[in-house]
DNA sequence: GGTGTACGTTACCGACCGGTAACGCCGCTG
DNA sequence: CAGCGGCGTTACCGGTCGGTAACGTACACC
């Protein structure tokens, strides 16, 4: 989640003839920008000026690589999205089969994310509050994502055998969610985000006695 | 919490001669829309000419009443707190010396918010994702808000005399702030935030017993 | 050497942003 | 009646927004 890059460099790349399979092209260098500075300052927050300008080009060569900002936000939330689900595939990989220690990777992945300095909650999340037109298409595109990590959720939780998976799976999510909201707030993991593994864990037993009871 | 008058009234007031104690001050029909359209598009979605037209005033009238934008968006957060506070107050008040069913009471009324039409989650959790500088004097009036819901959960856990008083009200209060966050995607009670109650219930059940083992 | 393409630069557009100056009107109060 | 405060109106300021036109240039490839 979220970029790292930080942009500045002058084109270093002319001294050998063919530089491995490096295209410093304007158009990724704004994307990148662009992705960042949203994520940090939201997507009202900064303009297609100050992108191009921070991406070392300016505002002309940026209109040549995308069609307008709506675009460039369009293909920075898809690309978040993207980045989300490999960060969540890999916390899930490393219990094949274990969906309860699957779970648990999940926040401690979260965890650590909200213990890094860039952190800034989740990028989808936040451009639902910044999207307050229902009818726009960045709408439809954040509601999908959210309703995709609530099915993961539910899948999660039905894989544990409880009686009520998409009870347990949504009270995950307000955890997950409710972590990325306060870590706005509270920095590091010195807010309530510290508290969503342990309480995950007192959930899943609650929700597996429920089940055998 | 959110306001609910629409504003366009055509200033109908004029009839008898004395209306019961109400002064139809320019400063609070202005104060009373912002507060509307900063909770239904954002803070930075709203110009104080909007506004003021809105309210059926102008620009120039506002500054009159507000020394800038700024200070009526102060005024604003401010606002929403006592009014959030005073929704939690009464939320409590239902079951006086009885802490389990006053964290009941405030997920009960939660879920009822949520069920409102014009609910669009928690203005100042919002906010905290509009204002991205955390230097800012609103960055510190959202945060010194937080801390006070952080507190009167762990007031309200410890009242349990559970073990881990400030883990439960943390994990409470993901689940509350979680529920406020997807209820900006998921409208109504659609979404997880009808699995708070149950959630909190079978988190208060577990920490309880955690503390009895 | 010619050509195309990727990119930078300058200037500009209409709209809106937060904020201000100056004026005029209306109604309440002394 | 005079005066004054509350308010509407118009015009304006510098700045930024998203977006465009026209031009210049460096380089790669044939």
């Amino acid at each position: 989640m979220s970029s790292k890059q930080s942009g500045m460099s002058r084109d270093d790349e002319g001294s050998s003839g063919a530089p491995p399979a490096g295209k410093t092209r304007v158009r990724d260098r704004i994307f990148d920008t662009a992705c960042e500075l949203f994520y940090r300052r939201g997507i009202h927050g900064v303009g297609v000026d100050a992108i191009a300008a921070e991406a070392g080009s300016n505002k002309m060569s940026f209109y040549r690589s995308f069609a307008s900002k709506d675009a460039l936000v369009t293909e920075y939330l898809r690309e978040q999205e993207r980045e989300y689900w490999v960060w969540w595939d890999s916390a899930v990989a490393r219990h094949p089969g274990e969906p309860r220690r699957q779970i648990e990777a999940l926040f401690e992945a979260q965890l650590e994310f909200a213990n890094t300095k860039t952190c800034r909650g989740c990028a989808l999340g936040n451009a639902a509050v910044e999207i307050t037109d229902e009818e726009d298409a960045l709408s439809n595109l954040v509601r999908d994502y959210k309703e995709r990590v609530r099915r993961r959720l539910h899948e999660l939780a039905g894989a544990l055998e409880v009686r009520d998976p998409e009870g347990l799976g949504d009270a995950l999510m307000l955890l997950m969610d409710g972590g990325y909201f306060t870590r706005l707030v509270f920095p590091g993991a010195s807010g309530p985000i510290a508290a969503a593994l342990p309480a995950a864990r007192a959930l899943i037993d609650a929700y597996l006695q429920a089940s055998s009871r």
